[in-house]
DNA sequence: CTGTCATCACTGCG
DNA sequence: TCGCAGTGATGACA
């Protein structure tokens, strides 16, 4: 959540009438907020529409070559956003679609709830507990640094696990405990700064959970012209 | 142009 | 069922 900000009208109707109960999520070099932003029946009604509303790319969009085999990513994924918005993640560039009635929606109650806006949104659903994502972090280069990374979690509740850069890999240098929380069904997690800089995170496999889930990561993206503007000698 | 660095998901265990 | 170690070709960047 943003601390200082201009106050409007709207904003303190909306914090007053409905005041979200935000937990906070600290470790040395992480910073995250996490409330419940959605009740259940309207997360319910949210995530049946996402499942009618977003056409996630097709197989061979979204494979990717590690150690040197391909393989098709293990969930699905789509960009939607303002028009001609590109975004490139995994060596690929994609263009945003078009904001759908629902991920309009949701992002306009993200931000009422933080005072952010955004741009751009990234969807990855699971279909099961065989569906994961690997440790990293979001860092891509054309992502505002100044602007958090909201995350809506809606379907099964799945955990997430978050890792320092120095703690991981063979030979770690530090020792420092991982950071694990379950997002919930119509959860909002804030990840400020400078959390993606120090921490991995990751959705680790959970083989019982039998029922899918859709994630939205709402993020705000520099225009390449924007990115360009910077003081020549 | 060249070297350095980070990356992604699977298999094969324990 | 979970999680770690080990597996490299590719692109970004200085």
């Amino acid at each position: 959540m943003r601390e200082k900000r201009r106050w409007r009208k709207t904003d303190i109707a909306a914090e007053f009438s409905h005041p979200l109960p935000w937990r906070k999520i600290e470790a040395e070099g992480l910073d995250c907020d996490y409330a419940l932003l959605f009740s259940k029946d309207e997360a319910d009604r949210l995530f049946k529409q996402l499942e009618e509303e977003v056409e996630y790319f097709t197989e061979e969009k979204a494979q990717v070559r590690v150690f040197g085999k391909l393989h098709s990513i293990p969930r699905k994924q789509a960009t939607y956003g303002e028009p001609g918005l590109m975004y490139s993640f995994s060596g690929v560039q994609h263009l945003a679609r078009p904001w759908t009635p629902t991920l309009d929606y949701i992002r306009d109650a993200v931000t009422e709830a933080t005072g952010r806006t955004f741009n751009f949104v990234l969807v990855n659903r699971y279909k099961d507990g065989h569906d994961h994502i690997g440790e990293h972090r979001d860092d891509e280069k054309e992502l505002d640094p100044g602007c958090p990374i909201a995350s809506v979690s809606l379907g099964a509740a799945r955990d997430f696990v978050f890792r320092h850069r120095e703690a991981r890999g063979p030979g770690p240098r530090r020792h420092i405990d991982p950071v694990k929380l379950e997002l919930a069904h119509g959860s909002l997690l804030l990840m400020n700064q400078p959390t993606n800089t120090h921490w991995y995170h990751s959705l680790p496999a959970r083989k019982r959970i039998l029922s899918p889930r859709v994630n939205l990561t709402f993020r705000r993206i520099v225009s390449q012209g924007q990115k360009e503007q910077r003081p020549s000698q």
